[in-house]
DNA sequence: GTCGGATATTAGGATACCCTAAGCCAGCAG
DNA sequence: CTGCTGGCTTAGGGTATCCTAATATCCGAC
């Protein structure tokens, strides 16, 4: 008999603390707390203090010294608001004429206030849509996400086609210089070179016939698909 | 020089504080604390200790034992809340569907966590309307409200032709009986009988030739604008 | 003109969250 | 295998908001 279904509603700080759990231990198993501290800007006790409540409350287990998981309830209560927070972005863009660099900030705060009921018809006023404008997957309804194979564009080899799918920051000054150089989700791009070194990767546009160069910080956020769309691609 | 120019961002408490005692002073001078805590469902205590910390950030006058009132720092910055509220109102029913009794709590949370540029592009979406769901005004973006002379149906004299303007409540239940009757914000009327002792009105709907029996505690909630719209009305 | 009851305020405490400063632990350097 | 360093946690405060219980004030009834 589901122990603990009545929890009582989350505070916007232990959902902000879940979404960047969520974040920050979905390669690896732990994260630690300072790297949820700097992720939230917050003083490391701060975070010892937070942590020790959500794992009395079952959102996530804590290895003292090591780091911390979500539980099954706490990446549920993660999926939940990332799924708020694309449905929003999504919604704020398409709807009232958001660009992709100046969306995070008001759904950031709009996740914490509005109703699953509103989501959903966000949602559905959009058709369910299945990605964000940066391209990243948005859970579904019953909190499933896609969990695609990508590749960093700093980590494609070279002469490889691609297909950009994601964007994966929220900072605007790069989102809009991205913009600009054509990098956004559906761009269709041939990986032409790659200094050594960490250096810049050379990708051509299609459609546009251009080059573009590339260094590696920014490569490094640029989740590609392999094969991407055409050319010699086939599997 | 602008004394306080950058006031320190107003909480929730804060703003939900001055919304209410914006609409309790509205028409007499005074919001007496024990009103303030009904209408927040707070205990009295907590309402004297807030009205402390708002009289010292200059949003209210208080005269102790007697009751609070907004400075002009306050009234702005409840007019900005009700703006907020009444549009965010307007943009949920007109765009995504919400019924006009169900609407309320939706914007209740995000009037506190939306920007006001979120709320300009929703209002220039709307086309800047003037008059949300339940025909109260919106405050302009310059929180210029409009102060209109209305009569409740409770008082207004039999004979009399009337338009619904506004429907002062926000109880969904209310709200709900009061649509299935017809009486809705432009609803054309003409009292044609009161009960005495406070009994109920009735009038007739201009447009669905029907009668409607309104008892007193509804007929207090319907503002009207004399001399509805056609027939004898010439004024 | 004083008493009593309603209303308001002060006193004292709880919770959730944040911080800085001080102490603890794990694992690598030697 | 010992000691140091950096990351983590505990200790101790601070703010904002709420509460209950106790006290103060106002005002109409008599």
């Amino acid at each position: 008999m589901h122990a603990l279904a009545h929890e009582a509603p989350l505070t916007r700080s232990v959902e902000d603390y879940l979404k960047v759990i969520y974040h920050l231990s979905s390669q690896g198993g732990f994260a630690a707390t300072s790297d949820i501290a700097a992720m939230l800007d917050l003083a490391p006790p701060s975070v010892s203090g937070m942590v020790k409540r959500l794992s009395e409350a079952g959102l996530i287990e804590h290895v003292p010294y090591r780091g911390v998981q979500l539980t099954a309830q706490g990446r549920r209560a993660a999926l939940r608001m990332i799924r708020r927070h694309r449905v929003l972005e999504t919604y704020l863009t398409q709807q009232l004429g958001y660009d992709w660099d100046g969306v995070h900030a008001e759904a950031e705060r709009m996740e914490h206030a509005v109703s699953d009921d509103l989501i959903e018809r966000m949602a559905g006023a959009l058709g369910d849509p299945r990605y964000d404008p940066h391209g990243e997957p948005i859970p579904t309804a019953a909190l499933e996400i896609e969990e695609a194979e990508l590749v960093r564009l700093s980590e494609a080899a070279v002469g490889q086609a691609l297909e950009l799918r994601e964007v994966a920051t929220q900072d605007p000054a790069r989102l809009r210089y991205l913009a600009e150089q054509g990098l956004t989700p559906g761009a269709q791009l041939v990986v032409t070179d790659r200094q050594p070194f960490n250096g810049p990767t050379t990708v051509q546009l299609r459609g546009s016939s251009a080059a573009r160069v590339v260094g590696q910080e920014l490569a490094r956020l640029l989740l590609c698909r392999p094969g991407g769309g055409d050319g010699d691609a086939r599997a």
